[in-house]
RNA sequence: GAGGCCGUAGCUCAGCUGGUAGAGCAACAGACUUUUAAUCUGUGGGUCCUGGGUUCGAUCCCCAGCGGCCUCACCA
């Protein structure tokens, strides 16, 4: 096992035996009174000295190790950045020994007196030190870090500990995340965690992954959506809630599809689709500001809040556009979406097979989704665009006076969709007819199966008007930290099963 | 599902018209008390993704497969 036949891993398993045999256990013990390789490098002023400055203790990996015969500089890594540490033969001349086995990888510790070098680098001048934890193979390369796609999916802890950058990715998600929270939370949401595994898939349209519990003996589904879930809730008189968690979709995958992903989806009683558009344009600015402050610093003022993004620049200066469908939908396709006659004759023209069978609003999302979404990509602001066809939206109150409408709206950012509102449907009349609608293409016996007859009865029982909200984490945070893939924003993004991970021969973990 | 590109040392990458492979970093041995991807001298290290085929000879050409990336399709 592990890697006996491997030359690198024998030179760093004799200097592990050389640590045991001084009395060290390689693999380190708990650590009192570190500070952070930052909080460090914040110690040090104009006045610190060349040596002899405040006392740090600081602990990380060995990212750059430069040895001049009696003197060793080492860069170590934590996760807040990087720290010079010199070590110098006349001050720790009894472990000089100890301190030549410390080689790229290891994890140690060290503790000294802050001061800089001549040419003014901050460095902790080390009186004491030790091993944390033994690295018994090397870091990928010390200055292009690890580029390999594959690799970098399959060994995120490589890619983390490699690539400064793609950490700051997955910190600055941790406090999107947590921005989110504060922010739902000075709204009065609760959040609440609804079932991941669903006797009945609904909520969305997708195809569900299907599992089995073995001692009820019946099929369950992972959720593609908690919709109908958080709506019994608005029902129970839960009137601000909200869940962020996994959708699981048994589709596709690219670079903005992963099986799975995470959704925010919040519902407020007695809120509608202006309230979730005003709450939405909101959150986003106030967490791109929050990047932008992360990036560029708190004390820049700025009167637009702009990031990048691929080759583009997105400004998230609230408000956002706003287009109806039916606009966009006459702009690129041509016609006027309501004109059934010429819908049908652009679908023929553009190729849709079987346009007599298909219900006019499936015609025309086609056309849209063919025609109009591609351009969405083209804004370099957000764009809300909202009154979609009613036979698209099962879950969606109508528009008042204009019932062929439903009052919806998609956020686009980048041409990706990235927020889903409604005002949401809570007559049980309607719902019960767009449910058997969208049943319509299954038998009869089907149909009454996947129709979700509980949820039916909770909105006899009564649920509030409300407004409904789902935005799709995974690419909020592509949109923010400027990554153009999903799996660059998901620490384990989905991938093929390969017999061992990586290059490496450690052993294959079993799935 | 279709197409394009890719897979070479631990890592980052070269490799011409087909003649069984190179560099940098890392490693190993050594020198060096202010380095910054330290530098200098020397050394070792390869299932060229896998399996077939063509050929006197294949990392290179052909076929199939595996894996990755991208584009398109699918995904109300």
């Amino acid at each position: 096992m592990l890697q006996s036949d491997n030359p690198e891993f024998k030179f760093r398993l004799a200097r592990l035996e050389k640590w045991r045999a001084s009395g060290t256990d390689p693999f380190g013990t708990r650590l009192e009174a570190l500070i952070s390789a930052a909080a460090a490098r914040s110690l040090h002023t104009a006045d610190t000295p060349h040596d002899g400055g405040p006392s740090a203790k600081v602990a990380g990996r060995i990212t750059l190790l430069r040895d001049i015969g009696k003197l060793i500089f080492i860069t170590i890594s934590d996760w807040t950045g990087k720290i010079q540490i010199g070590l110098a033969k006349q001050f720790l001349a009894p472990r000089w020994d100890q301190a030549k086995l410390l080689e790229l990888g290891d994890i140690a510790w060290f503790a000294g007196k802050l001061g800089h070098t001549k040419t003014g680098e901050i460095t902790i001048w080390a009186d004491d030190f030790g091993l944390a934890s033994k690295a018994l193979l090397p870091p990928p390369e010390k200055f292009h870090g690890l580029a390999d796609t594959e690799a970098r999916y399959r060994q995120r802890y490589l890619d983390l500990a490699a690539n400064a950058d793609s950490l700051d990715v997955f910190l600055a998600r941790s406090r999107i995340m947590g921005s989110i929270r504060e922010f739902l939370a000075a709204r009065q949401f609760v959040e609440v965690e609804t079932p991941m595994m669903q006797a009945i898939p609904g909520g969305a349209a997708a195809r569900p992954f299907v599992t089995h519990h073995n001692a009820l003996d019946i099929e369950l589904f992972l959720r593609i959506s908690p919709e109908l879930f958080l709506k019994r809730l608005l029902v129970g008189g839960m009137e601000r809630v909200y869940e962020i968690n996994r959708n699981f979709r048994n589709e596709g995958i690219d670079t903005s599809h992963n099986p799975e992903f995470t959704m925010l989806e919040l519902y407020q009683a007695y809120s509608d689709l202006a309230g979730m558009m005003e709450l939405t344009e909101t959150l986003l600015a106030s967490l791109a500001a929050a990047r932008h402050a992360a990036v560029n610093g708190p004390a820049t003022t700025v009167d637009r809040v702009k990031l990048p993004y691929g080759e583009r620049i997105i400004d998230f200066t609230p408000p956002f556009q706003r287009i109806s469908y039916s606009d966009l939908f006459l702009e690129h396709v041509g016609v006027p979406m309501i004109d059934h006659a010429a819908v049908r004759q652009r679908a023929v023209e553009h190729g849709l097979a079987d346009v007599d069978k298909m219900d006019h609003d499936v015609v025309v999302g086609t056309l849209f989704e063919r025609l109009a979404e591609p351009k969405l990509h083209d804004y370099d602001q957000p764009v809300f665009v909202y009154d979609y066809p009613a036979g698209l939206c099962p879950l969606t109150k109508r528009k008042a006076g204009m019932p062929h409408l439903a009052e919806r709206f998609e956020l686009y950012i980048a041409g990706m969709e990235l927020a889903n509102a409604y005002t949401e449907l809570n007559d049980p009349f309607i719902q019960y007819e767009t449910f058997s609608a969208q049943l319509a293409g299954l038998r009869e016996e089907d149909s009454m199966a996947r129709r979700d007859h509980d949820f039916i009865a909770a909105l006899c029982h009564g649920m509030p008007p409300a407004g409904g909200l789902g935005i799709g984490i995974d690419r909020l945070v592509m949109v923010l930290t400027n990554r153009t893939s999903i799996r660059d924003v998901v620490l384990f993004p989905l991938l093929k099963s390969r017999g061992a991970t990586g290059t490496s021969a450690v052993p294959a973990q079993e799935t």
